[in-house]
Parts: structure tokens; C-alpha cells; sequence
RNA sequence: GGGCGGGUGGCGAAAUGGUAGACGCGCAGCCUUUAGGAGGCUGUGGGGAAACCCGUGGAGGUUCAAAUCCUCUCCCGCCCACCA
């Protein structure tokens, strides 16, 4: 008898994967009849510390779910691409020289064949890479749909800087403020960027999560980032004895949201201020502006004033990041020798200016009520400002200890007084808008998408700015530009902003010697004379190009949609073959990208929804999270801690199915696991064991298997089956190891035909091993190519089972009867059973639960 | 401070109202004279000789029956955070 205690991995996994490539096993077919599945994993970047087992949880798990799904009859596309623009190449040519290029092209490489030697069935012949001038050329197409939407403007907003790099930072690469590469705080500069209005999506995006089917986590995390609250804008008239003449009224910014960037120095004689609690604002004793907003007051201010809260606002917008983030327990501020009135009660509050008021939010400017809003409190006593209770709740009293911030009953509010907060909010408002003193609104957390990069590794915008089509504009039409976004001012001039023509697309990147960013703040790409001067799309007369570059989520913002038609050269997708495979069925990814990525797809997703471009309202039908992967120690990996698991050496000792089946085993997919080199081989152990009985069954010959063994086998397809779907990858791999357990003990056998459904079941987990024993079992085709096997819901029905017997609701006795017993014999035997009497002594039996093939259960009194 | 997870053996974990601890790791004993992740069998929550008792972070509750549902509370993790 041949007695192999193991295989060996090394000789059959490449020779399959090899088979599997020949015959195109993997292939999805466009429009093919079957119904389509469309499995998609969040692409990688391929850097130079190659794939790692973190990958491995989303490839080898959902590469399993493909497996199954093509095996139940679905035409599967499961694609892979390479999201190669970003900041370590660059940095990385930086210091050694070297072209991203040609860095991105040798990790491409090596982390397809790492993907390729863990038998993941992706379609190869759809692989795309974002870096590609072809596909680069529909990442800046999109963006000029944008542009001529609207969504695309350009804006002066303030950018981290480093001061010792002279280079300015993505908020990625600010690192508890701060620079990733030196070290130095980062401090604030404003420049010019292109922004895309990301918020006028900011109420679809929350909506329309209801059509989708993500995990409940997922979608508050979007709404939580997303932070819509609703509220209302009050105006604050301010008193100023010299102009309380003059009647100039400017009316509330409608689009206060829209607008946040962008505010002027308009709103000079009235302060207009966001809240959500109208309900407090008896309890408003003075207001604050933010640094940023008061500086468009300064010439307000009486003169012998002006000095200081300038002084004040000009240290606190110096701030780096990292100073304002240590001072937060120190609030500070300035009064600004201006009152405002109190829109209900004519009050005089006085107006101070605080760094703890954020400009990005809101108007920039709030009323404190210091009895209510704990920081208004804090504030108000350590200037001695006076605090106003309004709100009062029975249960609890903060006050005057502290700020008591939850709904109550109105008090000292005039004829509001006894009114519930919420209903106060209404009324309070309402009362307000009459007066025109107010006006509802709906603010967002959400900011516009900052999306210009002073970097050179990343796709060029693709834009240029003409002097000649500017100076062709009447006044009149300048005059409209500057308001708008179609100008820029570039070193003192005004050019006009043109963007390129689509058949000059795509705007290519070009070498340059240096790939530092200038110390002006400029990208690499403006050292480009020959580059940067083109001739102008609309005039022809010279213009200079968009120097700056898009950010790495540009290219992973619609990737999903290319590869259902990847080398199309004509549209970035044929609509045809967008109807077919959209959406994505099934999209898996890390739980860092919910707010980022997953938004910033969904939004472009939308955008080319409304022109019609996509055939439905959202892109993923389905989003899952698998959990991070710590090193064997339980610590986050890392190479300075040294505990980085390598897949390369997991694959090597043990095999790709040990690795991926081990992936699928660690724990649930969704949790934080720590890698555990035992299990591995426990896993292997299992796959030993595999290999063993099939030695066996193919030695012995069994004619038919166990009655007990086949309802066990039946069980085993309707739980992987369901599991899997269900992303419960380990108790489906739990089961399997229960099956070949209870084969390899002596008392049970099985025949080939049932073998081989084990086989199948097998196969989506183990491809390799599960391919190599049905060849030997004299098959010819690929058992990918096999059907996934039906149960028999005959044989899911357990014949025997047991019966919990309880007394007072404690296990006493079990019974093992016929499935179907009914109550009456099941009652006789069960109060007959030596181990259930005694407990029935001295008492009586009240009632009786009785759950068919399950338990019954005697209740005395 | 806010949002979201989570707390069950020595460890990763099963069980989502019905036998708590499936499966794997580890550990212990035995077997096969077995040399380098070896294999097989048996055992393995705690206490107890046993009957039995105790046991899912803690305290209460609902129920014939609770890891699971409800109320309060403690602890841990992740993300966001001076957001009006």
C-alpha cells in the first residue's frame, strides 16, 4: 500500500496554476447568457514592500466567493488592477533617482506574480493600472466633465506647509501635525487649488444608502463623516455708532455651505451665525467670530482696538496645526470693542474673536451660550462674561457648575417660556424667519474635495491658462470671470482658465530631471518650460499649463468601471457592457477607505449617473470589510517592530491553499486577528488529512458510503454554500475539517461518487489540491469547471435526534429518538429516565414546553 | 466629547432565545523503535470520589428557558473630534 503522509505543494500548485492560465479558466465573457457576478477587491497599490497578508484576507477570501459563484453558474468577473500613482514612488525617486516609472513597472510585477502564486482567479486580460496614459486619459476626461458641470472650480484655501521642506502636504502626509519626511510642525499657508464640490452630492450620498446593501457600520460611518445637521442662520446686527445710518443691508449667504471657501468681506454689518439650538438663544451673551472671519471685520473696529484683535488674529493663523491641537484645553480670545444687538431682546452682547471658532464650519462665527455649550462656558468664565440660564430640565441641574447642554423646558425666553426644546427649535426659528432675522439651513462636516497635488508622481490636470483669451473678454465679462472660477491669477496676472480639448487627451507626464516641488509651492512639472507653454485650445495664442497634479484617489475614484470594458479607446466604457456588469455585486475592501475612497467614488459615480454615462444610481450593491491582520505578537505589523508576516515564506513552506485556506480560517472576517504561525499549520495538517483519505478511498474501493456519512456530506455543501456567501469563511473551513475527521476515523467510509462532492466543496478553498485529486480520481476537465453540488434537503433531516430533557429549566437527561417523535411518548420516556426522577421528587409537574425534536422541558411548582 | 465595534477556556474562537465552549492551537497521557513543523488514539472550563454544584466583564430584569432580549454599570479596540 502507498503511504504518503503529505504532497507536495511546491510540484502541483505551479503546475495547475499553469493548466488554469492555458485554459483561460477565469475568463469573464461580456454579455454572456448566465447571469453575471461581479466580485470586486479594492485594488492595490504596488509598493515596494509587496503584497502582504493583509491582502490576502480580501484576495483569497473573495477570491473563494468567486470560485463558488462560477461553479453555481454565474458568468463571475473578479478583476485586479494597480492603483500605481502616489507618494512612495516619488519619494522613493527622490532619494535614489530612479523614474516612478520604472519602480511602479518592477513591484507591478513582482506583486502579480506574489497574486498569481496564491491561485487567485482573477481575469487577467482585464488588468488595468492607473498610470497608463490610456487609462490616465478617462481619469482627466472624467475630471472635464466636471469641470463643465461645475463640480471643478478653483479656490484659495489654506494648505499645510512644511517650512523646512518648503513643500506643501497633502493632510495624508501631515502626521500628528507634523511633516511625514522631517518632522517640522507644519504650518498653514493659503494658495490656489482646484477643489470639487463634492458637497453638492452631501445629501444624495447619505440618501441614497438606502438602496444599498452595506454593512451597517459602513453607512454610519459615511453619514457620521458626511455630518449633515440641520439648523438655521441668525443675523447679529452689529451697533456701530458711526454707521448706524447708513441702511445697507446685504441679504444672508443662501449658499453659506457652497460658499464657505470663498466668503469675502461682505457681511460687514451683520453677523451671521449657525446654530442648531435656536432653543437657547435668550441664553446668548455674546458672539465670537474665528480668526479667518474677523479679519473681514477689522475695519469695523474702533481705532484703539483695531491693533490688538489684529495682533490676535494674525498669532493665532500662524498656528501650526500642532500648536493648536496642545492648546486646546486654553481657550483664548480678544473682545473687539464692537456690540452686537440681540436679534429678540435688543440686548447689547459684546463681539469677540477666539481661535476655538472654527472657520470651516458653519458661518464661521457663533452666539455663545455659556449655560448650555460647554465651551461657550469655559470661555465666558475665564473672560468673566455672563451667563444667561434658559433651559431647564427636573431630572438634571449642571448649572451653574457647568454648562448644561441637553433639551428642557424654556425659561426667561419672553413668550417662548415653557416650551420643550425641540418644539422651541421650531418656533424659534420660525419666529425669526418672519422677522427675516434668520433662515433655515442645512450645514455638512463634509468639505469640499481639495484636489490639487503639488507632486509630479500623478495624473496632470488637465487644464490650461491663456493671457490672450483674458484680455479678449469685455470688463463686463471679466468682471463676471473673477467672480466665478474661470480665472486665475498667476504671479500678478489674470489668465483665463481653459480646459484642454478631449481629443488632445491625455495630457501626458512628463520626464523631468528633478522631482522635488518647488520652493514657491509649485509642482516639479512647472520647472518644464518646454511642457508648461502649449498653445491654447481656443485661441491658439501661448498659454502655459496646470502645473499641479490630482491626488492618488482620482484614479481609484471610478477604476470599477473599467474593467468591464478595459482597452476601450473610444469612451472609458462601452454603455452596453456597463448595463451588462454593473453594478458591482460584491465590493470588499478595508474599513480606512469608508470615508475617503468609498465617498469619493460614489460621488463620481452620481455625477456620471446624471449624464447619463452609468446605468444606475450606485455603484456597489454590496460592501464588506475585513478586518486588519496584526503580527503574531498582536501588535499592528511593522518592520521596525519586526513582526511582519511574509506571505512569500507562508507560501513557500506551506503551499498557497494552506495560506489561503489558513486566511480564511484565522477568525471571523470582519475582526481584528492576530496571525498565528501555529494555525497555519494546523491548516496544513487539515489538507494532509485531505490528501491521506484520498489515498485510501482510492486504495479501498468503497461501493457506498455510510448512511450517517452522506446526511453529514449533504450537510456540509449547505453550510459552505451559506457561509461563505455570509462571510463566515471559518466555520465553513470548521465543518470541512469535521467531515475529513470523521472520515479518517475507522468507522466511517466513502465512496468515490461522494468523495468527489467533497472534492467540489472543497475546491473554492483548496483550488490546487482539489484540482490534483480530481485528476486523480481520472477526471479529465478542471473541477472549477464542475457544478457545484445540490444538496439533498432529504438528507439535510437529521433521522435520529436528541432530546434535551430539562427539569426547571436544567439540563437532566438526553434522549435519542426518531426525528417526528411526538410529545406524548417523548413526555413518558423522558419522566422515565433514571437520571430525570429523581429530580421530580416532592413535587409536581405545572406544565410541560415541549419543541419537537429538540427539548422538553418539565416545570414544577 | 461623538460614532461604531467588542468583552465567552491557557490562546484564535463556535453557538443570536432551547445541551455553552463546535473547529483549530496549546497542554497531558499512551501507542507506533518515531530524528528535525511527524503520525495515531485518549483526555482537556472550574470545583468535587460521586451525585451534583458553579460558569459567557459586573448588577438587576423579562422568560418554562438568556452568552443571546431589556435597564443600569465597568473595561478594551477602531474612527472622528474645539463641528456650534
Amino acid at each position: 500500500m502507498i503511504f504518503l503522509m503529505s504532497f507536495d505543494h511546491s510540484k502541483i500548485e505551479p503546475k495547475w496554476q499553469k493548466y488554469w492560465e492555458k485554459e483561460k479558466l477565469y475568463r469573464a465573457e461580456d454579455f454572456a447568457k448566465n447571469p453575471k457576478q461581479y466580485i470586486l477587491i479594492e485594488f492595490p497599490y504596488p509598493s515596494g514592500e509587496r503584497l502582504h497578508v493583509g491582502h490576502g484576507r480580501s484576495y483569497c477570501c473573495l477570491d473563494t466567493v468567486a470560485r463558488l459563484r462560477r461553479m453555481q453558474g454565474n458568468n463571475v468577473l473578479f478583476p485586479i488592477g494597480w492603483d500605481a500613482f502616489g507618494l512612495p514612488a516619488e519619494n522613493y525617486a527622490i532619494k535614489t533617482g530612479i523614474h516612478p516609472s520604472i519602480t511602479t513597472k518592477e513591484n507591478i510585477a513582482n506583486a502579480k506574480k506574489q497574486a498569481q502564486s496564491w491561485g487567485l482567479s482573477f481575469d487577467w486580460e482585464r488588468e488595468i493600472n492607473t498610470t497608463d496614459p490610456d487609462y490616465y486619459k478617462w481619469t482627466q476626461w472624467i475630471f472635464l466633465q466636471l469641470y463643465k458641470k461645475g463640480l471643478a472650480y478653483r479656490a484659495e484655501i489654506p494648505v499645510n506647509w512644511c517650512p523646512k521642506d518648503k513643500i506643501n502636504l497633502a493632510d495624508e502626509e501631515v502626521i500628528a501635525g507634523r511633516c511625514e519626511r522631517c518632522g517640522t510642525p507644519v504650518t498653514r499657508r493659503t494658495q490656489s487649488q482646484w477643489m470639487l464640490k463634492i458637497t453638492a452630492y452631501a445629501d444624495r450620498l447619505i440618501d441614497d444608502l438606502e438602496s444599498v446593501n452595506y454593512r451597517e457600520d459602513i453607512k454610519a460611518q459615511q453619514i457620521n463623516w458626511i455630518g449633515r445637521s440641520e439648523g438655521a442662520i441668525i443675523k447679529f446686527e452689529i451697533l456701530n455708532p458711526k454707521s448706524e445710518t447708513n441702511s445697507k443691508r446685504l441679504e444672508i449667504r443662501k449658499e453659506a455651505v457652497e460658499d464657505r471657501y470663498l466668503r469675502r468681506a461682505e457681511a460687514k454689518f451683520e453677523i451671521p451665525v449657525f446654530t442648531t439650538r435656536a432653543d437657547t438663544l435668550y441664553g446668548a451673551t455674546f458672539l465670537v467670530l474665528s480668526p479667518e472671519m474677523g479679519r473681514n471685520y477689522l475695519e469695523k473696529l474702533p481705532s484703539e482696538k483695531r491693533k490688538e484683535v489684529e495682533d490676535y488674529i494674525l498669532k493665532s493663523l500662524s498656528k501650526s496645526e500642532l500648536q493648536r491641537q496642545e492648546e486646546l484645553k486654553e481657550k483664548t480670545g480678544v473682545f473687539t470693542g464692537v456690540y452686537a444687538q440681540h436679534p429678540l431682546t435688543g440686548e447689547k452682547l459684546p463681539v469677540w474673536v477666539a481661535d476655538f471658532v472654527l472657520s470651516g464650519y458653519g458661518t464661521g462665527a457663533i452666539m455663545a451660550v455659556p449655560a448650555h455649550d460647554q465651551k461657550d462656558f469655559e470661555f465666558a468664565r475665564k473672560y468673566d462674561l455672563p451667563r444667561k440660564e434658559v433651559i431647564k430640565n427636573e431630572k438634571e441641574s449642571k448649572f451653574p457648575n457647568e454648562a448644561f447642554e441637553r433639551g428642557g423646558t424654556l425659561i426667561n425666553s419672553a413668550q417662548f417660556d415653557g416650551l420643550q426644546s425641540k418644539d422651541a427649535i421650531d418656533k424659534i426659528t420660525q419666529f425669526l424667519v418672519q422677522k427675516k432675522s434668520a433662515e433655515k439651513t442645512v450645514d455638512y462636516k463634509l468639505r469640499d474635495w481639495v484636489f490639487s497635488r503639488q507632486h509630479y508622481w500623478g495624473e496632470p490636470i488637465p487644464i490650461v491658462y491663456c493671457r490672450n483669451c483674458w484680455e479678449e473678454k469685455s470688463e463686463k465679462q471679466k468682471k463676471e470671470a473673477r467672480e466665478g472660477y474661470e480665472f486665475s491669477k498667476i504671479d500678478g496676472k489674470e489668465y483665463a482658465v481653459v480646459p484642454v480639448s478631449e481629443a488632445d487627451l491625455p495630457v501626458k507626464l512628463p520626464y523631468v530631471e528633478n522631482y522635488k516641488p518647488t520652493e514657491t509651492g509649485a509642482s516639479p512639472l512647472a520647472g518644464i518650460k518646454k511642457w508648461v507653454e502649449t498653445p491654447c485650445p481656443i485661441c491658439n495664442s501661448q498659454s502655459i499649463r496646470e502645473t499641479d497634479t490630482m491626488p492618488n484617489w482620482a484614479g481609484s475614484s471610478w477604476y470599477y468601471l473599467r474593467y468591464p470594458d478595459p482597452k476601450n479607446d473610444k469612451k472609458f466604457a462601452d454603455p452596453d457592457k456597463l448595463k451588462y456588469w454593473m453594478p458591482v455585486d460584491w465590493y470588499n475592501g478595508g474599513m480606512e477607505h469608508t470615508t475617503l475612497h468609498l465617498l469619493y467614488s460614489r460621488f463620481w459615480y452620481k455625477v456620471l449617473s446624471d449624464l447619463g454615462l452609468v446605468p444606475t444610481r450606485e455603484p456597489y450593491a454590496r460592501r464588506t470589510s475585513h478586518g486588519v491582520v496584526l503580527g503574531p505578537d498582536g501588535q499592528k505589523m511593522s518592520k521596525s517592530r519586526g513582526n511582519v508576516v511574509n506571505p512569500d515564506e507562508v507560501v513557500a513552506e506551506f503551499g498557497a491553499d494552506t495560506f489561503r485556506m489558513y486566511e480564511a480560517f484565522m477568525g471571523p472576517f470582519d475582526q481584528t486577528i492576530a496571525w498565528d504561525p501555529k494555525g497555519v499549520l494546523g491548516v496544513r495538517r487539515f489538507l494532509d488529512k485531505v490528501w491521506k483519505s484520498h489515498q485510501e478511498i482510492i486504495g479501498n474501493k468503497q461501493p457506498a458510503t455510510s448512511n450517517e456519512l452522506q446526511r453529514r456530506l449533504h450537510r456540509l455543501i449547505k453550510k459552505v454554500e451559506e457561509d461563505a456567501l455570509n462571510l463566515k469563511f471559518n466555520t465553513a473551513v470548521a465543518e470541512m475539517m469535521k467531515f475529513i475527521n470523521e472520515v479518517s476515523s475507522s468507522e466511517y467510509r466513502v465512496a468515490r461518487e461522494d468523495w468527489k462532492l467533497f472534492l467540489k466543496v472543497l475546491a473554492p478553498y483548496a483550488p490546487h489540491l482539489a484540482e490534483e485529486l480530481w485528476h486523480g480520481l481520472g477526471e479529465g476537465e478542471s473541477i472549477h469547471r464542475q457544478s457545484w453540488p445540490q444538496y439533498d434537503p432529504k438528507m439535510i433531516v437529521e433521522e435520529k435526534v436528541t432530546i434535551v430533557v430539562q427539569v426547571d429549566g436544567k439540563m437532566r437527561g438526553k434522549l435519542e429518538l426518531p426525528a417526528g417523535t411526538r410529545e406524548v411518548s417523548v413526555t413518558e420516556l423522558a419522566a422515565d429516565l433514571d437520571s430525570v426522577k429523581p429530580h421530580f421528587y416532592g413535587k409536581k409537574v405545572a406544565k410541560t414546553i415541549f419543541i419537537p425534536d429538540n427539548l422538553i422541558n418539565f416545570v414544577t411548582n
